[in-house]
DNA sequence: ATAGAATGTTAGAATACTCTAACAAATTGA
DNA sequence: TCAATTTGTTAGAGTATTCTAACATTCTAT
């Protein structure tokens, strides 16, 4: 048996998105872009790409452009949707400002497991079944309730 | 002005959950107990205590029981209802296996913001006002969605 | 009261992630 | 084309968290 624990370090799952991300928009990852995108020098891009070659989820030639193994895309692929379904979750369901959404999401998504992105995937899913234009009953009266501190019922809640 | 970086480390946050945790079930927290709860060895949970110490979060004289000031107590309870909260979401929303949920929390409490939690908070709120005795109907309704893959739709819902 | 067991502490080392500073390669524009 | 600028790399150090192993204190049962 390989190595068991061989989860990824937040930090680590940070570059491999980053790296996803950049390819996406600009068609190439450079590491100052990513250093410039992540917050950190150069140099400290530098040492985890080091390792993340060293695992066979990036490519990365010296002086060179980055990219991603099949692998390491899978891996970006997923926190990415997590990251995706985080951000619906925070700005339409519990209808957070959009910038502070979006900088929780790229927190939560480390800490979710692949279930709970499961079930939420489930659950807007579920909202959206048999809604074609507006948007969720439940979402409408929480929004007013948010608003007002008033809850209004809708028919099917009456007691 | 002091130090703007004061947030502690989801670690620093783990241990004052845990000394609080301890306080409330035995009426007191040792060194030992709470590097099972948290399973690191006695001489990690010395360390990280005299930082808090140093930081005057918790009292911990040598040999004695382990205490949280005022201010401790306070960062400890707030980790606490966050993660309360994000349980509750877990198991009665996305209804998660309890023990999954319960880890996941353990993860999730040190990333979600005080906005989100309010929010979160309020959400559980609004779908308990007005139904006294039986689960949101929106809840039943994604259970069922869950079981049996067939959305039913309640009477405000329909088109 | 005290020996042995249980519990707590310390020192020192390992790992992960970050930085600065010095250096190397690549790109660019006159 | 080649000097200046931009970009990338390396070495070495610092912080946070953890460990092991050796040692100290406290508790317990006779």
């Amino acid at each position: 048996m390989e190595n068991n624990k061989n989860k990824l370090s937040s930090t680590m799952e940070d570059y491999l998105e980053t790296i996803f991300f950049l390819k996406k928009e600009n068609g190439f990852a450079r590491v100052g872009e990513i250093a410039d995108k992540l917050e950190v020098k150069s140099s400290t891009v530098n040492s985890a790409l080091k390792q993340l070659a060293e695992k066979k989820l990036v490519i990365h030639e010296r002086y060179g452009y980055v990219g991603l193994t099949d692998k390491g895309g899978l891996i970006a692929a997923e926190v990415q949707k997590k990251h995706d379904i985080l951000y619906r979750f925070l700005t339409e369901f519990l209808m957070l400002n959009p910038k502070k959404a979006e900088k929780e999401a790229c927190c939560i998504e480390h800490s979710i497991s692949q279930e709970t992105f499961i079930r939420l995937t489930k659950f807007f899913k579920f909202l959206e079944m048999g809604f074609t234009d507006r948007k969720p009953k439940i979402l409408q009266l929480f929004e007013e309730y948010l608003k007002t501190g008033k809850r209004r019922k809708c028919d099917c809640e009456e007691e």
